[in-house]
RNA sequence: CGCGGGGUGGAGUAGCUCGGCAGCUCGCCAGGCUCAUAAUCUGGAGGUCGCAGGUUCAAAUCCUGCCCCCGCAA
């Protein structure tokens, strides 16, 4: 079976190197193109580092639909792979041989391209990837199987998005042994029961005390570590990376060393981990200490 | 040459504009008070002020070069 695999971030990883170490055939790896990483200087893709280290035929589109057409036909792939790609798939890619996408999230839920973020947003306590088949719309696809797992009651957006990419992974050598044996079977999602999650962008981070501890504490895992909660403080950037609720009643007795920050609805929310502008993170405290 | 902030005892900072004994809030060590303490009192240790040069009677502070960390933007 020929597999093109498509895919760029760390998410993608786990699902690229475990079909590469169980042995599958990647006739080509494509990825987003180098962008300018941080400050000026590019970095490659965890998917790029790992495809030019291991040897693997390696493409790289602007648009895939407008300029990867061709070269993907000469491929001849069976079957290809998505993940956390980050390009729209048109028709005339999606023609070419059936793709196969890890989703973050139980399908018909948290369609689009924040799903992990989403659910800890929205406080769930389960999520998981669903493997679709990747037709014309945005998550759209026919579900071929999903995997599910519990989310930890502080665990942030970057643990647990390694996890679910772990059980990406585990789902897609699934689906490919289905899909090998011709047992795959599709089921159409309920559209009636779709939700979406919207692409953040940096100004979503802004924290409003006036919502309650629990939402932000919420918030705040769920946008760790990227984009990253924060606000501002005598006009200055704060970052908040971790925060935890206390109790309006520990709030009174407690000792006035913690960075305590009165919240919506009388509830109370005790700032951790902290980043100033132009400063390396620290915890409450320490920026307490020097910020009088 | 994308814009910007920063490097000062173990931590976080002040001091830099305008050179003149390195301060503060903590932590640490010893001791006091206390049934006890994260509370409080007393004493103490601990610093090449990122690195290298330069100016000066004198540099954390002014000038030059370099290294490292970070925020924004992408």
């Amino acid at each position: 079976m020929r597999i093109v695999f498509m895919g760029t971030p760390e998410f993608a990883l786990p699902t690229l190197k475990t079909i590469y170490e169980k042995g599958y055939n990647i006739v080509g790896v494509v990825c987003q193109p180098d962008r300018a990483g941080n400050r000026g200087k590019v970095e490659f893709s965890p998917i790029k580092k790992f495809a030019l280290e291991k040897n693997l035929p390696l493409f790289q589109f602007a648009s895939i639909s407008k300029e990867g057409e061709q070269t993907i036909k000469n491929l001849k792939p069976d079957v290809m792979i998505t993940a956390a790609f980050g390009q729209i798939l048109r028709q005339n890619i999606i023609d070419i041989a059936p793709i196969y996408n890890v989703h973050a999230s139980i399908l018909p839920k948290y369609r689009g391209a924040a799903p992990i973020n989403g659910a800890i947003i929205n406080g769930e306590k389960e999520t998981g990837v669903t493997i679709m088949k990747t037709d014309i719309g945005l998550d759209t696809g026919d579900i071929l199987l999903i995997k599910k797992l519990k989310i930890g009651a502080e665990e942030t957006a970057g643990e647990l998005t390694q996890r679910v990419s772990n059980l990406g992974a585990e789902a897609m050598v699934e689906a490919l042994e289905l899909i090998k044996t011709g047992k795959a079977v599709l089921k159409p999602q309920d559209n009636a029961k779709a939700t979406h999650f919207k692409t953040m962008k940096k100004e979503f981070g802004l924290i409003d005390f006036n919502k309650s501890a629990k939402e932000l504490f919420n918030f705040i895992r769920g946008l760790n570590p990227w984009p990253g909660a924060f606000y501002y403080l005598n006009d200055k950037l704060l970052k908040v990376h971790k925060a935890r609720v206390i109790d309006a009643k520990d709030v009174v007795e407690n000792i006035p060393h913690k960075f305590i920050v009165k919240c919506g609805k009388k509830t109370f929310l005790e700032l951790l981990e902290v980043q100033p502008e132009g400063k390396r993170k620290m915890t409450g405290e320490e920026f307490l200490r020097g910020n009088r």
